[in-house]
DNA sequence: GTGAAAGCGCTAACAT
DNA sequence: ATGTTAGCGCTTTCAC
């Protein structure tokens, strides 16, 4: 059968086409003709055509969420909440997937073409080109992550620094004194961020001996490959601690440890970053630094409806703090930081 | 500035607007023409208005990939793999999450709207109100998993009998003869398939115990909780063997077995189903049944575009082959058969 | 090769 | 409260 249109139920119902829309839409309308109409609609089995709503609306009534990895639980437990905020007011979520930078930069532009009323984007490359695009957008959008001083775009963001140093902290407190970094990819902005993070909370700490590795990729490949490397490395350094840059790749190198003799925690203390659900059931459960994925995901799509409601609202940069969760990879408190070194051959390879 | 139309595209390079079009879609048109439209349209600015187009062509160009739960990875492999074939036809490809089984039927529905061209489903739940939908359904749809005979859908199918009869072979055949499924919810699709295949499977043979357990999800907190409850039941019976349900349930179950004190694979072999990349990387690694995700998604996407191209084409119901992939979790190769129960208290709890 | 004009399906003035 | 009509931005006959 050829598709239903408004015309069809308009004159099957007995009126015209502007009463039918108006029937079907809430607006005003006789109930008589409402009856009617939504009679006709359901016998027609009339469905609205969305392309043509949409062009006469300027509208779809669909956001976007575009991540660079799935696979990556903590974008999930962002979607999630992202979809429960923008789900109440109305509106569908579509996912994408930005692939690489160039990927990214192409998605920007192409929703320009009014698929969608508004994005929230977390980048993982954030390119000039990108910056540019966004600025120039007329799409609604929000960044979840860092972007250049000054950019006219709303943003929420973690607090990396201040995670990482929460991080440091615990492992110090807790009595390490040699800590490596498992980072990832340090030309993508988390990397960059955390990498700072790090050598922020560690500077000016002479009793500390530090070393940053990085992972291929946020994954838990990427971390055991890196973590075996540094376990097995020569000349043989040992470590106290790891601060692994997320949790997938503190998991790789809890694996990796595992696989070395190396005991965690009395041997090497772990600790991840974005306590996810991964982090609570690896084990030893992996202490993990929270940066608030699910509050991200909220903020930002709180955020971009507000934009959307106001284009002429001002630029606005959401912080969300950190928290830190600790779990068995760590040894709790070891009571005063003066304590020294931990004993033994911790965390030596082999 | 207000939006850039092809109107004014089209006063800019002061020819027609159906020149302009024209030109710009690489129709006929001189190449004066083509040279004058494209600089007035790269001065502006233009960009095509996606639902103007939509309206006109009747068509989208974007696919859309829906799912249950995008947590697991599975769907992520499906996910890259059904992207890579349709990017190459120049399809874009969104991700819907469907929820239960409500929402699901709502997206069906929701989709004949004309949001995209195409639907790759792959739901967990299969009412009769969802068969109907489908049938109903004018957008070219194809499901992966298992519809009831005769349904008039394209459907690409996994051989889950097939597949948990290979983990059961695998492990009869290193020496198991107790062996527990922990399955996920059995109103699901999987886990009703992957139960009839355990019972199937291990019907007529008096000299196997089993038993069947239900994780609430398939997820690896779900498997934990119920592997852990397996393995404190009272009263206590000693597993030689788990058959989880998923690689998620499968690597909760690991975990369960190291908190319980259970060795695996010396006391307790473990089988994953989906071969996905966390079996490759969890201690010990996870044997599992490899049910072709990546071959799955490659086969929906091309019978979608099969589908799209030609409506009337019959339907059809492609199968893909498992196979089983040795990890550390099931023991090698105990020699024959009738080598005997295994050793010791295998398995049992505490 | 190009232009004029129709129309995809819908909503919103505007007039009644 | 209802109907008439214009038009969202685009592609595509159909004449020339």
């Amino acid at each position: 059968m050829a598709r239903v249109t408004l015309a069809d139920v308009a004159r099957r119902a007995g009126v015209s086409l502007a009463s039918t829309s108006r029937a079907l839409n809430g607006q005003v309308a006789s109930a008589a003709t409402v009856e009617r109409v939504r009679r006709a609609a359901d016998e027609l089995g009339y469905i609205p055509d969305a392309s043509a709503r949409s062009l006469r609306l300027r509208r779809t009534g669909q956001l976007a969420f575009a991540v660079a990895d799935i696979g990556n639980p903590v974008y999930v437990e962002m979607m999630r909440e992202i979809e429960s905020v923008v789900a109440a007011e109305g509106y569908r979520l579509v996912i994408s997937r930005t692939g690489d930078a160039d990927g990214t930069l192409d998605l920007v532009r192409d929703l320009n073409r009014g698929y969608v009323d508004g994005l929230i984007l977390s980048p993982l490359w954030v390119t000039p080109a990108l910056v540019h695009a966004l600025e120039e957008s007329t799409v609604p959008t929000v960044v979840i992550g860092r972007l250049p001083e000054g950019t006219r775009v709303d943003t929420v963001l973690a607090d990396s620094e201040g995670g990482v140093a929460l991080a440091v902290d615990h492992l110090v407190r807790t009595g390490a004194r040699s800590i490596a970094f498992i980072n990832g990819p340090v030309d993508t902005t988390p990397g960059r961020f955390r990498q700072l993070g790090f050598r922020e909370a560690t500077a000016g700490r002479p009793d500390l001996t530090t070393g940053e590795f990085h992972a291929e990729d946020f994954t838990i490949e990427a971390g055991y490959a890196a973590a075996k490397a540094v376990f097995t490395a020569e000349p043989t350094q040992t470590w106290d601690a790891v601060v692994a840059v997320n949790d997938l790749v503190g998991i790789g190198t809890l694996h990796a440890a595992h696989e070395c003799g190396v005991v965690v925690p009395d041997e090497l203390s772990v600790i991840g970053i974005d306590n996810t659900a991964l982090a609570d059931v690896c084990h030893p459960g992996l202490t993990s630094v929270d940066l608030g994925s699910t509050r991200r995901g909220q903020k930002a799509a709180r955020l971009l409806l507000a934009r959307m409601e106001d284009g002429e609202l001002p630029t606005r940069a959401v912080r969300v703090a950190p928290s830190l969760q600790e779990r068995g990879s760590t040894t709790a408190h070891a009571g005063a930081a003066d304590q020294g070194q931990r004993g033994g051959a911790a965390g030596r390879a082999r």
